[in-house]
RNA sequence: GGGCGUGUAGUUCAAUGGUAGAACGCUACGUUGACAUCGUAGAGGCCAUAAGUUCGAUUCUUAUCACGCCCA
């Protein structure tokens, strides 16, 4: 009979809009609380496997304690990605041929509020399809009304703290995006450069000095040049000046531990505008800066009038050549040197001079690093709290302003001799300056925006409704964990440390796992150049999102990347079938999952040890996402489900379903609808979807609720393994050998046999007989004789009990023996190494007593066993 | 240069100071009373190398060799 096929698409759709309908993911009151926040995923991405991971493990946690008596928050929410958005909008705009600067500013945000009101939502639906159960109703953004309150009050606050500055310095600057960028922003990279050497003409003299650089075009900036103190060889330069080739500019020669003898010429020009170690020379030598590049890297009106204009890389070029001309050019080598590059635009960052806002993120760092070390937020695994630290000791003041227009525009206003007035609206800023200037006096705000980090550092705060102390804020923070990749604990976890600290002077999470990457299955870094992505809406589609969740969490293991494979995710879509088919199995017998049955009254061994294997499970399970080992939590429930539950467990009831005993089969019935029922529960968190359609299909429900997502997880029920449930193992080894047996004999396994148990203890025969039908049935036995047959037998031996079987056809009795003496040899090598143990005078007195008894226990079991395979041996012969 | 991590079955990964486990893959065979997206059985490992600690090391320590990531 066939009872159809599970269709994952339909009902994971119909089961989400089950869920949203009847608000199933609004926290409800309990005694005990439990909050997540979201990652907020860029507004302008879209579903990749990190995504599908990092949102996974949330979702098994947050429903997990939805179950256990908890009172639930999974927060949402996007961030509004500063300079992806905008640099997105641009483009679809001049793809209509509007530049931005002609329809202005205004009009600018208004039309990416319009992208973002239209496609924003795309990573929340799709966030949905994978099964995440956040509160949407409370889904939050950064650039919403309230989160930019909370950004301008930040703001403010930490300028009235002097937490916050403007500052004229080197920042790196992305000459593409036409913004300075932070630090952690810029990533090193390694490439073939040249080293070019250059000769500078000493002033009064027809002596040289040579330098090396990569970078020959920063000269037009150059302002000094440096040696090293210890360097005798440039001594007699010393307060001598040279003269910059090309312009013409006296640069000082001077003393500076940065010059490095070893490196190049062990004299180096200067350039403190567009470089930052001389930036640091220029400031010790007082030195003047001079800055040769506009913002787009071209070179400006500061430089000889040929290269005004000239991209910095055209201009490299000229002036080598002109070098060249004036025999001033030495020589170049190839070399390897690291060069920054910006992670959005990929383009090479130049250090730029400019006056921008900083975070003074020393000393908001003293808090964060504080709790870690007190452990009152503590990482999982724990190693990652070393990464954090080595961060936050080297921490550099942030680089807080983006010349950008899509963001928090900075709450700072300007008067007409730039006197600067911090206040939370213009409002304010024009009464202080009132007061001021003692008129009334038309301020200016800053154009700049915030960093987009800037306003996820309050994320787990903000969104809870601070700097008002509501309810949320209150009962949900600090929240009870984060969930994050290591590649964002400087970028974001980092920051909201601090500014949690800060403002709340409470840590944000009590725990924070850093899950791993996700690669394909080579180890590769999943990327779009590399053609390697596998996209999670792909594998659902194909496979459901029950088997694209179960696979990501049973191989995240910490400290380990997720390999990921589609062939696994089809194995795990097989294990849904494999339940889908065990509720078609109850559903033909009839088995009664409301039903409720007292553990204690079970009378069937089968039932009680399927009931104690639920609970061990269960125990397991719950231990595992205590510690946020999902990997193992997933395998143990798996290994429950497919092995003890539908292998053993529904195999050996057959033999009670199918027989007349009425009051054994309502045992049965109930029993297997019970534990079905306790399975779905558990495995709910992980497969949400189709555990939640099962239970609607069997009209389950508790007492507040029909749906599977607001039921209770098993309460802790105790049943002790007595002698009976140990008799079920014996009858699994039992059955196990038999199947073994025969397969190594070449005999059919569905051919019926009969076994003589004559040899057998009696105490032990009565297992035999009290478990006749079950044996006889899964065994494939005719009779279970207590007198051997006067007939050609094959005798197999388990733990150390002789039983004969009596096959139709005739067996090659050389292969049993064969068979025997491979695990004669076997044992007889387990119990040469026990016995050289035991023999060893120093292992007895040394080793602990319960494992010198566990191995003299060992050795008599063997011992037993391998003399009954000798007896049989030679009866044989 | 500093830091972190990883080397275990064909593959992906677990576990463990006291006889090495799983999943997938592979091989053979199919018993129609849920399921071939299945069942039963099976093959597969000098636990990277070397030294040390220990009665005992795959597990702890150190070194070496590979590989990966982060920071400068």
């Amino acid at each position: 009979m066939s009872l159809g096929k599970y269709n994952h698409k339909k009902v994971e759709s119909k089961i989400y809009s089950y869920w949203e309908k009847n608000k199933l993911f609004k926290p409800k009151k309990n005694k005990k609380s439990f909050s997540i926040v979201i990652p907020p995923p860029n507004v302008t991405g879209s579903l990749h496997m990190g995504h599908a991971l990092n949102n996974s493990l949330q979702d098994v946690l947050t429903r997990y304690h939805r179950m256990n008596n908890y009172e639930t928050l999974w927060q949402p929410g996007t961030d509004h990605a500063g300079i992806a958005t905008q640099a997105l909008v641009e483009k679809n705009l001049k793809s209509k041929n509007i530049d931005k600067n002609t329809i202005g500013r205004e009009k600018f945000i208004k039309k990416v509020w319009e992208w973002k009101k239209e496609y924003g939502g795309k990573i929340i639906n799709q966030l949905k399809k994978l099964g995440c159960s956040c509160d949407w109703s409370r889904s939050a953004f950064t650039m919403d009304k309230n989160l930019s309150q909370s950004v301008i009050k930040t703001f403010v606050d930490l300028h009235k703290k002097k937490l916050i500055y403007k500052s004229k310095k080197l920042v790196n600057w992305d000459t593409v995006l036409k913004t300075a960028i932070s630090d952690l922003e810029v990533e090193q990279r390694e490439v073939n450069s040249k080293l070019y050497y250059i000769k500078y003409e000493i002033e009064n003299s027809s002596d040289f000095i040579t330098i090396a650089t990569t970078r020959p075009e920063t000269m037009l900036g150059d302002t000094a040049i440096a040696i090293n103190p210890k360097d005798e060889r440039y001594l007699k330069y010393l307060n001598k000046f040279a003269i910059l080739p090309i312009v013409g500019r006296k640069l000082k020669i001077v003393q500076d531990e940065y010059a490095d003898p070893q490196q190049g010429t062990g004299a180096v020009k200067i350039t403190p505008a567009h470089d930052f170690n001389d930036f640091e020379v220029g400031k010790r030598q007082k030195l003047k800066s001079i800055n040769i590049l506009n913002e787009e890297g071209k070179i400006n009106d500061k430089a000889p009038k040929e290269y005004i204009g000239l991209d910095r890389f055209e201009a490299r070029k000229k002036i080598l050549e002109k070098l060249k001309e004036l025999q001033l050019f030495v020589k170049e080598e190839t070399i390897k040197n690291k060069v920054p590059f910006g992670d959005r635009s990929n383009s090479i960052i130049e250090p730029f001079l400019t006056e921008q806002w900083f975070c003074d993120a020393k000393k908001l760092s003293v808090k964060a690093k504080f709790i870690v070390k007190n452990k009152k937020t503590n990482f999982y695994p724990s190693n990652w709290s070393k990464t954090y630290f080595q961060w936050m000791n080297n921490i550099e003041p942030w680089c807080i302003s983006r010349q950008l227009w899509w963001g928090h525009q900075i709450p700072a206003w300007y008067g007409p001799d730039k006197k600067i007035f911090v206040a939370e609206n213009q409002k304010i800023a024009e009464l202080n300056a009132k007061k001021f200037y003692k008129k009334k006096i038309k301020l200016k705000r800053d154009p700049d925006v915030l960093d987009t980090w800037f306003s996820s550092g309050l994320w787990p705060f903000a969104t809870l409704g601070w700097p008002k102390k509501n309810y949320f804020l209150k009962r949900f923070y600090p929240t009870s964990v984060l969930v994050t990749g290591f590649d964002i604990i400087f970028f974001w976890v980092a920051r909201m440390m601090m500014l949690g600290m800060e403002f709340l002077n409470k840590e944000p999470f009590k725990k924070i796992y850093v899950h791993a990457l996700v690669r394909d299955e080579k180890g590769q870094k999943m990327s779009k150049s590399k053609g390697n992505v596998i996209d999670p809406l792909e594998l659902i589609d194909k496979y459901s999102a029950d088997a694209l969740r179960f696979t990501l969490l049973s191989m995240a293991s910490p400290g380990r990347d997720v390999k990921l494979s589609e062939q696994r995710v089809k194995g795990y879509r097989n294990f849904l079938t494999k339940i889908w088919n065990a509720n078609n199995f109850l559903m033909v017998n009839k088995c009664d999952l409301k039903g409720e049955i007292s553990s204690k009254k079970l009378s069937l061994n089968i039932n009680k040890w399927i009931y104690i294997e639920l609970i061990n499970t269960k125990k397991l399970t719950e231990k595992y996402i205590q510690n946020y080992r999902f990997d193992e939590a997933a395998k143990t429930i798996y290994k429950f489900v497919w092995n003890s539950y539908c292998d053993w467990y529904l195999e050996l009831s057959k033999t009670i379903l199918f027989s007349n005993n009425k009051k054994d089969i309502i045992e049965v019935k109930k029993t297997s609808g019970q534990i079905f029922k306790e399975i779905l529960i558990l495995l709910h968190p992980f497969i949400p979807f189709i555990t939640e359609e099962l239970w609607l299909k069997n009209k389950l429900k508790t007492k507040t609720s029909k749906y599977l997502m607001h039921a209770n997880w098993l309460k802790d029920k105790k049943l002790k393994a007595d002698k009976e449930v140990e008799n079920v193992n014996q009858i699994i080894t039992i059955i196990s050998n038999i199947r073994s047996f025969k397969n190594e004999l070449n005999i059919t396994p569905g051919s019926f046999i009969d076994v003589s148990i004559e040899k057998i203890g009696k105490n032990k025969q009565s297992l035999f007989f009290k478990n006749e039908v079950v044996i006889k049935k899964l065994g494939r036995i005719n009779s279970i004789l207590n007198q051997d047959l006067p007939k050609q037998s094959a005798t197999l031996v388990i733990s150390g009990e002789i039983l004969k079987l009596y096959f139709d056809k005739s067996v090659d009795l050389d292969t049993i023996k064969q068979n025997l003496t491979k695990k004669q040899s076997q044992i007889q090598q387990d119990l040469d190494i026990i016995s050289k143990k035991l023999n060893n005078s120093s292992f007895v007195e040394r080793a602990p007593k319960h494992i010198v008894e566990q191995e003299k226990n060992n050795y008599n079991d063997l011992k037993i066993n391998i003399d009954k395979i000798n007896l049989t041996i030679k009866s044989l012969k």
